[in-house]
Parts: C-alpha cells; structure tokens; sequence
DNA sequence: TAGTTGACGACGG
DNA sequence: TCCGTCGCCAACT
C-alpha cells in the first residue's frame, strides 16, 4: 500500500452517487503524472479488498473501459444504472453533465 | 537486476 | 476527424 494508492481511494470514494470521474482527472489532480497509473492502482483496489466506488472512473470518452476488471464484465453497468447513469455500448450517455471534478 | 505490463491521454500525420 | 505512436511509472515476473 502506497501514499498514491489512498490518495486515488480517498478521491474515487468522493464521487458523488450519480456522477463520473475519468482516469486524467484523477491523475492532474493528484499530479501522478500518468493516468495509467490510476487505474493501476483502482486494479490494485480489488485485489486488496478495498471498497471503493471504482466504477464511477471511466476513460475520457466516458468508456467504461475497466468493465473488463470486475468480477463480471456487466457488473460496472449495472452498477452505474443503479445510480441513474444511463450505459449504452460502454459508454456514459449525457457524459459531459455526469462528469465530477474533485475539489480542493 | 532488468524487462514487461497496463482500467490512459496527448499529439502528430 | 480518425488512427497510430509514444510517454508515463510502479508492480510483477
């Protein structure tokens, strides 16, 4: 468990219900320097565990590009639709107005 | 110890 | 506008 690892949970867990991160914004905003390394670290999450709302982070197109990584590849829209974020091909419908920046 | 991998994003052609 | 390439950087093998 690394400093960069909770600060990613600690942010993701922020996300209100009903709206959306993307990796990139996680990353500036934590200055990982690399996106990739968020959703590295959200992978990690679910091996150790961790309870965190990891699907509410999505690419930058609003891709649920980590669907993949869950116990079941539905199970990421499913749980976006039970918060009331409409899924139609992976992809956040009304995707700009769901989005959420974190505040310092 | 060194090479490879990865839930991404920016940039250039 | 779309597609390919490269940089990012820590963990894993």
């Amino acid at each position: 468990m690394t400093n960069y690892h909770q600060k990613v949970f600690q942010l993701t867990r922020k996300i209100p219900r009903g709206k959306v991160c993307t990796y990139g914004i996680i990353a500036n905003f934590l200055e990982l320097g690399s996106a990739r390394m968020v959703g590295w670290a959200l992978n990690k999450s679910f091996s150790q565990g961790m309870s965190v709302p990891a699907h509410r982070v999505v690419n930058r197109k609003g891709e649920l590009s980590g669907r993949n990584h869950f116990p079941s590849p539905d199970m990421m829209q499913k749980m976006l639709e039970a918060e009331g974020i409409e899924i139609k091909d992976n992809k956040v419908m009304d995707f700009e107005s769901k989005v959420w920046y974190p505040e310092i």
